[in-house]
DNA sequence: CGGATGACAGATATTGAAATCTGTCATCCG
DNA sequence: CGGATGACAGATTTCAATATCTGTCATCCG
């Protein structure tokens, strides 16, 4: 079906598997599916990746990664750190939410994928830490919070608001009172964060 | 094998459901296997219980009452409103892992039951929060706690807090750095809920 | 020669027939 | 009469045979 003219790389070969992935689900998706939809035999896919794990791999980093890369822009921006917090983490809700109630197969792959790649997880929940903690750095800076030890903090904060980015919640995220729970928990960590002043 | 002279309570066949779901597992424990755990035919289960999922839900809010029913006491003491919330939290977190340590297939036993269950469940929160909302009531009289509204407040705190007691994250609590995690979280929870005095 | 191929062995998944289970109820027993 | 029974129908699960997939590699082609 995919021109056979265009050269095999392995971006490519990702959005074939994301494809395969969307259209079979994770239970389904095979190695075979992901090179018939690129007219390869499937021993060539091996040549670019060397199993169906690494793989799958491969495709959970490059979703996880795009979620990083939309929220960096807010922990970079130069604005109070108190609203900047709040919209990084509504951001970061509201990203995973959408996601969730868009399309709840695609989500549920995910959710079978991440769940195999713990150590992708553990890379992609480290980097959205390291950009809380340039928020919360910069709130001690500027004598609007208090944190001993910023990252601490940061690891903390993240935890704390699990249940609103955490995709073993999804379910959680349809209710009609998840707002308010998300404003409640989200008052509470800002005044924990807050200079005693 | 059970003695039949006894009178079947229904107490008798919970305790029967408990032990066969412990030895078969929550996929392959069968009503036919209470009854003949218990040396009747099932046909008389289902006199006490009007399907096999109402035998489910019957044991699961069992199950969750146990914990209720150990944490209500450190709610009800007369204590610093603030070690009392530590002491509570950390209860909390000690149970729960205790269970999952210490057997961890009846645990996920349970993590299925609970799924199938989120009714019980919910209740099962409500009476968390209950006593979680009595100790910050009694933090706001004394004047050590701010919560404009308590209630709200016991829900912010049990939802920063589920990393250490929703079963979702039961793998993570093997982790040897959870207790630091607890530690920060529980930091962080203290300093929101303290007033500015 | 460098990359693609497809046959192959062992592992995994699918399928459909047989076994078991759930829930009901007419009947039995003390 | 009140509670227990077990036969039964339809739904679900198990199991073993069959098909498909994963990962390798000798071979092929431009």
């Amino acid at each position: 079906m995919a021109p056979t003219s265009e050269i095999l790389t392995t971006e490519r070969i990702l959005e074939a598997t994301e494809e395969v992935l969307r259209r079979h689900g994770p239970a389904k998706a095979t190695v075979v599916d992901v090179a018939r939809a690129l007219g390869v035999s499937h021993g060539t896919v091996y040549r670019h990746f060397r199993t169906k794990a690494a793989l799958r791999e491969a495709v959970t980093k490059r979703w996880l990664d795009r979620t990083t890369d939309a929220l960096s822009g807010i922990a970079a921006e130069d604005r109070a750190p108190e609203t900047r917090l709040r919209d990084w983490l509504a951001a970061l809700f509201a990203a995973k939410r959408r996601k969730s109630g868009d399309d709840p197969e695609l989500f549920a792959t995910y959710k079978v994928l991440t769940g195999e790649n713990v150590t992708a997880v553990g890379q992609h929940i480290t980097e959205l830490v390291d950009q809380l903690t340039v928020i919360i750095q910069a709130g001690v800076d500027t004598g609007v919070f208090t944190a001993p030890d910023p990252r601490a903090r940061a690891r903390a904060v993240f935890h704390a608001t699990g249940r609103f980015h955490d995709p073993a919640y999804a379910q959680e995220w349809e209710r009609p009172d998840i707002e308010t729970e998300f404003d409640e928990v989200l008052d509470l960590v800002l005044r924990g964060l807050r200079a005693s002043a």
